[in-house]
DNA sequence: TATCCTAGAGTGAACGGTAACATGCGCGCG
DNA sequence: CGCGCGCATGTTACCGTTCACTCTAGGATA
């Protein structure tokens, strides 16, 4: 009779029902207890024997086989809603070997990247259907990342992104099963798995170029930790800009992404006359950096130019707002899942690279400054070139 | 004979093996991939057959049964280690109905509070032996959180944590099979369900008593959204404070968390003469609340003391550094593993509300400018009253 | 018209564990 | 000395799906 609903059981991750937010609230149909009924939940058994079918036409049903006839798979979907039947996902994986799973291998810290990337592997995983487990390491030492994988291949998922940007990182997977599907966040682009970067080497060149133009010598960088892959793409493509403008390249300060690192760079850099130009490795070290400028009196933008790196929600409001190289987290997200989604369906085990662009937003941090209303609500890449 | 090892499989976690990095990267066994044999992992049967006993007993040693002879055990130990058998946990939820997995409602932000929760709770779950399941919601209606829950109960998690500081959040429960144990991280102490929190009340009576102690006739206040009880908490404290010590109650401002918004009520509270004190609901706002003071040259501790709320690793960098209220997030972490894991321990369902106390760290923003150096480093609470 | 193929449906056996019950054996007790 | 009890182990039945077959009817093909 109604038929104009969505195909499909509601469970689904379907864009239609998805859409469909017309909530009968009045229907009898309680959405997760079944409440009297204190029996166990259903079976797909008990489905099958109240459409009249088999077990087996059940699970095609479910399955989206083709071969069943429209009428039957009618009765077997509304069999399902009556009585509220959800499948079992243990069953399903036990006998199907697949988890509809997700690992992911995160580090255990706030830092706006791999936090952001996170949320967006997950958000991109749940639109294909997949659950999301997470493995939190506190560092990337070999060890601790050979043992979450442990921990998520002890769990059976069905394909693993690790937000792990070292080298150490990819030696540990060396020894995961050879047929999980694996994808690298931020990796390192020349190892042999599929990976998802940001193209942090043309970032830095983007910042370093923009200052550049503004007619500074040179630009000095704060880099981050050595061992960090992002790190050093940033300083290669600093150093990229500069060689090509022919600018001197003096060595980097390295800090390890906190504020305090940035202040500790900053005090160091505010003594340095030359130093007009700074290009930092994150926004919350350019912090600090802003911090130790401002106690020395060095004003920004116009004694001391800084340009910082992802954008986190809090650099339009730094003082003064910061110039800074956005990265967009969500879509590394959706590449990382939709690599594993793809080998999955495939089966096979191909190595994708995929480059996301970053994008320069100027603020007043880097440029002669403005009446700050406009300043503070411009935040679009507006080239000043 | 060699007993010197520790007691059961090697995956599971457990204190002392956890301890014993001793890695014996010679030994002929692989630790995750079998290797050159590419046929399926070894099952129980697999072991039981090469130990000479029934799989049963295997199964046995694997959940640590009482009955079951020291020579035996050995043996299946050794079977297990030599195969490199990990049991399977599709198979052993199907059987059980028990995942060992918890999952976890959070929020699809940033936000240094929900995500540093997360990790917490990740962390403990892991000590626990068990997994965590995340799913995300964009926002905190009742239909996101229902869809959220209801994808956790498909994959039938043990237990349940939610970061979502809502009223409705409880309401969406309502509807949870009822054997699940759920608990509420920084839920209303009032609903009728275990709930974790922070003291916010408490914290904000320190913040603003803090204020007062030195001298301000009253405190104005920026709120977070109304639909935090965080915020509702902070509010209630605030106002707590000034009634007790007599002191002026001007109406809150309110923002959405972030420093956008606490921009614009600090162009506002900028424009008050009499606002000399204020306390902001979160560290981000305070940021934006900053930069207004500083963009009206109202000048920050002299003109206008700031205190803000969570202490992010950032707001030591701010310029002044913030003084601001700490929350342990590790602990209310780990205090909502302990609630889930002891209703399942125990099958009993009763409502334990924990309550950690918060913690005032104080910097420049508040107090008479001291020397630059020791004001940055000094972040633990000294009492300034 | 006899034969083959295919769509649609059913049957029984995995999948890898846990749980309940059965068995054998040594030992204390009336 | 027979009985019952508890320990250590084996046997067998699930748990809820998917998978590899089988079966059947009807249409195309020769």
């Amino acid at each position: 009779m109604s038929s104009t609903a969505s195909e499909g059981p509601p469970w689904e991750p379907d864009a239609v029902s998805a859409l469909n937010v017309d909530f009968p609230e009045a229907s009898g149909e309680p959405s997760l207890a079944r409440g009297h009924a204190r029996a166990r939940r259903p079976s797909i058994a008990d489905v099958a024997s109240f459409a009249g079918v088999s077990h087996q036409t059940v699970s095609r049903v479910l399955n989206k086989h083709p071969s069943v006839r429209e009428i039957t798979r009618a009765r077997v979907l509304a069999a399902i809603e009556q009585l509220g039947y959800r499948p079992n996902t243990a069953a399903r994986a036990l006998a199907s070997g697949r988890t509809k799973t997700l690992g992911v291998v995160a580090l255990d810290s706030s830092l706006y990247g791999p936090v952001s990337t996170m949320f967006g592997i997950q958000s991109a995983a749940q639109r294909f259907g997949y659950f999301v487990s997470v493995v939190a390491v506190h560092s990337i030492d070999r060890v601790s990342v050979t043992e979450a994988l442990s921990r998520l291949s002890a769990q059976s998922v069905d394909g693993i992104a690790i937000i792990a940007p070292f080298t150490q990182a990819h030696e540990a997977l060396s020894d995961l099963p050879t047929g999980m599907p694996v994808v690298a966040v931020e990796g390192d682009p020349e190892a042999d798995m599929s990976v998802v970067t940001v193209d942090q080497v043309e970032g830095a060149k983007l910042a370093t170029e923009h200052l550049l133009g503004h007619g500074h010598e040179t630009v000095f960088h704060v880099a981050g930790p050595e061992e960090w892959l992002e790190a050093r793409a940033r300083v290669a493509g600093w150093r990229e800009a500069l060689e090509a403008a022919g600018a001197d390249v003096v060595p980097p300060l390295s800090g390890d992404w906190t504020s305090r690192s940035g202040y500790e760079a900053g005090q160091v850099l505010a003594k340095i006359p030359d130093a007009t130009a700074l290009f930092v490795a994150n926004d919350q070290m350019a912090l600090g950096v802003l911090r130790a400028l401002y106690e020395r009196d060095r004003r920004v933008p116009e004694d001391v130019a800084v340009v910082g790196f992802d954008d986190i929600d809090e650099s339009a409001y730094f003082i003064p707002p910061l110039t800074t190289v956005r990265q967009d987290f969500q879509r590394v997200g959706a590449a990382a899942v939709h690599i594993l989604v793809d080998q999955l369906r495939s089966g096979t085990r191909r190595q994708e690279h995929v480059v996301i662009e970053p994008e320069l937003v100027c603020r007043q941090s880097s440029s002669p400054r403005s009446s700050p209303a406009t300043a503070v609500t411009r935040t679009k890449g507006v080239g000043l070139g």
